[in-house]
DNA sequence: ATGAAAGCGCTAACAC
DNA sequence: GTGTTAGCGCTTTCAT
């Protein structure tokens, strides 16, 4: 027997890297046979589990030259480890699930992909689903996620309510994106759009505006959105008139429409704040159809300040989300809790970026 | 043992579902232990097989008084079956793998999402990477996803010549998206250019244009870009004079720059075909600032024909690629090799949407 | 520093 | 129609 363990542990050449089938037919050919962690453990001459310290670099300490041989026999065999497997072992598959409601939104693009950044930075992958703006299909996508094994859950759920108790309860951390308030059992990141609103307000107002509208998307989040609130707080504040608000889908349609509204209005305001950049591209389209200016006739301020706002004619004037720093809050609430901030709900500050359609800088 | 067996077995309620750890000890109550088959079989008195059965509705018939006994187990124990268990005995995670350039460029984003609709459809889950646009991080994203065993893989290059040889060698079947020309050994799919930049250019020429210049991406997959030599031949074609060609990103920025240089040359065209949407909005912010009207100053026209183009000022005339067919095709040639067509490189015609910016409707 | 071996939860061939 | 069981490839404890 000894003759025959040198010969299976020795460095010989491997003469035969086709696995054979049970029967010994030779396998089907075109998918060939992964190599696992036994034929590199084979061809390098040691055991299962030094290729897995090596692989790992732990837990265990390895004689170098046990690893430079390991490490050529992976090479060699082109051996990488199955996911799979490892996951199954460990509990875990280092991947992060997230919904969002539409992956080509300006808004959720640039925080999936912000996400994905801190996710891969940890060493997790992100398996991106969108809901379409539907409950169902959100909530299938959650009860796929989990069964995926996901270490974590990233959701900007159009639920007022979303039912994360049957999720949670199997011990996967979750966090809501995108939240106004609390919710009760939840952990969630949100913008202060009361706040942010209520900048915008002011801002406009400074312009000497007294008229200012809203064209609002319909949240489905919260009964009265923070950007509603404050806005309409802030005009109540300055004993402004109350403006009207023109309701719509979160889109560059919905505020195309809610545009041709407020153009055809009697009572046309001089300024107008959009609650989301695609919103303010359709009343910017509306607006220049009509033959009016802005900012001349009409001033615009909007939410998000995504790339898009910025190359828009004029450059919109818009509130910024801190789209990083959100994304990186809502993966390390995630992935290290107790280490950030343990509240319920974080609030993220938001920052006004002034470009033209305010009427801060005149029209070149 | 019979009185045993039949406790273990029968209906009677479940009275501990906490397991507790090796040593006696409970365990960590946080994380509460899964809930697995064996668990929902002991609780409905079958055996692990016929749960099996009953969760994949598969390979043999279960009588229907059971299977109500099984399902009625898992909704009580909140069983989810563990995909990493599954995927390691299939040998399928039934996961696609996507890495594209950025997927807050509004043409990667539309297509990612079509690809993750045409997935999910076939019942696959969606792993999105960003290269953004580094080739170091696009292999090592590639390399990831093959380490976590995806099903197969959809790439979208910024490598010319990307080396699927140690991937596909692993038997995971690989498409390579947005692609002007087959690459040997591998399946790709693109649109033609060529035949697209050529309808543009016709079609600026039918509006009487004879000074049509080009902004254009730096394509790093091709060496000439298709749209490029479209837009060349069909000027040399017409006997018309050779235009000039603004280099630049594929962005707003880009194009912002190609368009303020364009706007600064001394020989200013009358017509500018951009290679992409991005590149267009960027090119009319700089006419915008250069007091220059599209189309009746210079006429515009771009390539693919996103949403944000629409919503443009004016409207971006623009060829289409067909993302949703495009996805589709992709998938399916991952997923049902032969089924559809089996060609290396499968080429998709575009098609020209007619807006404002090629002077075809008067401005408003 | 290295190896043997026990599972992680699931599927399906096979026996009944 | 249902049960038994042998792994899938990996990690890690414990022994050497």
């Amino acid at each position: 027997m000894s003759g025959f363990r040198e010969f299976e542990r020795g460095h010989s050449t491997w003469g035969n890297l086709e696995k054979v089938g049970p029967m010994g037919m030779s396998a089907d050919p075109s998918p060939r046979p992964a190599v696992t962690r036994a034929d590199v453990a084979r061809y390098a001459g040691v055991s299962t589990a030094v290729v897995s310290y090596v692989v790992n670099d732990r837990p265990n300490k390895v004689a170098p030259a046990t690893e430079t041989r390991v490490r050529e026999a992976i090479r060699l065999l082109g051996y990488r480890p199955n996911g799979a497997a490892r996951a199954l072992k460990l509990g875990s598959t280092e991947m992060l699930g997230l919904v969002i409601p539409d992956s080509t939104n300006p808004f959720f693009a640039e925080l999936s992909h912000a996400i994905e950044d801190a996710a891969n930075e940890l060493g997790y992958a992100l398996l991106l689903t969108n809901s379409n703006g539907s409950i169902a299909t959100e909530r299938k996508h959650v009860q796929n996620l989990s069964s995926r094994r996901v270490d974590g859950l990233l959701l900007a759920s159009v639920e007022p309510h979303p039912d994360l108790g049957r999720f949670t309860e199997s011990g996967i951390p979750a966090v809501l994106l995108n939240r106004n308030e609390p919710l009760p059992g939840s952990t969630s990141i949100g913008v202060d759009l009361v706040q942010g609103a209520r900048t915008a307000v002011e801002h406009l107002i400074g312009h000497d505006h007294t008229d200012i509208d809203l064209v609002m998307g319909a949240n489905p989040v919260a009964p009265i959105d923070g950007r509603e609130k404050g806005w309409r707080h802030t005009l109540a504040e300055r004993g402004l008139p109350e403006g009207v608000v023109y309701r719509g889908e979160f889109s560059r349609r919905g505020g195309y429409d809610a545009g041709q509204r407020l153009v055809a209005s009697r009572r046309r305001p001089t300024a107008v704040l959009a609650s989301s950049d695609t919103q303010a591209v359709g009343v910017l389209r509306a607006l220049h159809e009509a033959g009016l200016h802005v900012p001349q006739d009409i001033a615009l301020v909007s939410f998000d300040a995504s790339q898009e706002s910025e190359y828009a004619w004029p450059a919109l004037t818009a509130v910024r989300q801190p789209i990083h720093e959100m994304a990186r809050a809502a993966v390390e609430k995630l992935l290290k809790p107790g280490e950030s901030g343990d509240e319920e709900h974080t609030v993220f500050p938001t920052e006004m970026l002034i470009r033209r359609s305010c009427g801060c800088t005149p029209a070149p």
